[in-house]
DNA sequence: CGGTTGTATGACAGTTTCGTGACAAAACCG
DNA sequence: CGGTTTTGTCACGAAACTGTCATACAACCG
């Protein structure tokens, strides 16, 4: 398992990079602080570390260097600051790379894995869509209940990521023919026979799902 | 003295790389199409590469590809193009870093020696990739099975080092095609072929496999 | 309640996708 | 050069998948 760290003092952006990046299979953590960073990497070790630059207490330039003291592990800075000697500074101090605010979780997904091929460090993780009890994992081509593998046709598993995709949001049968399919016309039949299919293999009780729900008149969403 | 070889097409870009990269202290040489900087860099290696990704002819992708295929060395591309699903082709074509134009001098120069760092401090600790009682050494050009090696030849043994590399990822046909054999193009059952022939080898019961698994119509991937 | 509209599902036939053995061309190797 | 291994192509059978249809069922509405 791949893990990363997080160190970052604002709570609702740590959060919502550990939350991204856990969607992208990484095992997370998450520090406050430079200190509490630094210590969590002593005592566990991640494979990766992300740096906020602006931090209370000790700051992120301070932070990369305690890091790379004892460790090579790679760092990312991910920092609000778009400005030349910031970014030669970091990189100076011993980071590896440096992403501007707002980062798109894929492009750091993309330079994570670049950055560990470098450094023949841990494997690449897959992305997991969790849904209860349910996992779909687009890269893999897999779809798990209750952790057991389920066997999906290439099109139930196409239907569904679209889907997942667009968790809680009803997308109409066109717009299902339209994503999946790729037909700009059709009979809307087809969808509802695939979404029943796709029932009876990832409910419980396809006659009541809670996954997979209908929304009459509209069209079909994914709830967790 | 360290080399830099600039591949862009744009004459007044690449000079003006060339010149300020020059004033960093690097030797330079510069290309102006793909085909022109693979011959260079293959004649006499430079240290570091940068890329533009809109070529005329063979196109940054597949330059970056060829690059890779043959070299280890630190792949940077300079790009006007701010997207992200380019950025992540590229690092995933396997460029190492992606800088968007205009380009600030002394933020490449820095992170040209960052990279630098990593390229020298990971000298080859022959990894091994396990699955299950399967052992690939991409290094050793070696398959073991439970210990024992197994005579693989050159196109099943790339076939499963791609695969391992992308380990619990699908990977099309015509991705394999494209990555283990260099075809554009071409007829997919050749990849079947050549899977059935690795199961024969590698797996315990080559009608039932457990590591090399395929996704029906999605393609193939090797599991743990 | 009865009519109307929208949804679920089982069956089925046509199509797609895979795996494989046979074979010839190509590469390799003394 | 002759033998051996590797590689790519082909064709075919088996298995899996897809879309259509007919029918049954459920929800909505006045």
């Amino acid at each position: 398992m791949t893990g990363v760290l997080v160190i970052e003092d604002d709570d609702r952006i740590r959060l919502a990079l550990l939350l991204a990046l856990e969607d992208e299979g990484y095992q997370v953590r998450g520090a406050g602080t430079a200190e509490e960073g630094l210590r969590m990497q002593r005592r566990e070790p991640a494979d990766n570390v992300l740096v906020d630059l602006m931090l209370p207490g000790l700051d992120g330039f301070e932070c990369i260097r305690r890091l790379r003291r004892d460790d090579d592990v790679p760092i990312v800075v991910v920092s609000a600051r778009d400005d030349t000697h910031d970014i030669v500074a970091a990189l100076e101090a011993g980071a590896d790379d440096y992403l501007v605010k707002p980062v798109a979780i894929k492009e750091l997904s993309a330079r994570l894995r670049a950055l560990r091929r470098r450094a023949r460090a841990a494997p690449d993780p897959v992305p997991v869509l969790t849904f209860g009890s349910l996992e779909i994992s687009p890269d893999a081509g897999e779809v798990r209940r209750a952790g057991r593998p389920v066997p999906v046709t290439r099109t139930e598993f196409r239907l569904l990521c679209e889907l997942a995709e667009h968790a809680g949001r009803v997308l109409s049968r066109q717009q299902l023919l339209q994503r999946v399919w790729g037909y700009d016309t059709g009979d809307e039949r087809l969808v509802d026979v695939h979404v029943g299919r796709l029932r009876q293999k990832i409910e419980d009780d396809p006659g009541n799902p809670r996954h997979l729900v209908t929304l009459r008149g509209l069209g079909y969403k994914l709830t967790r």
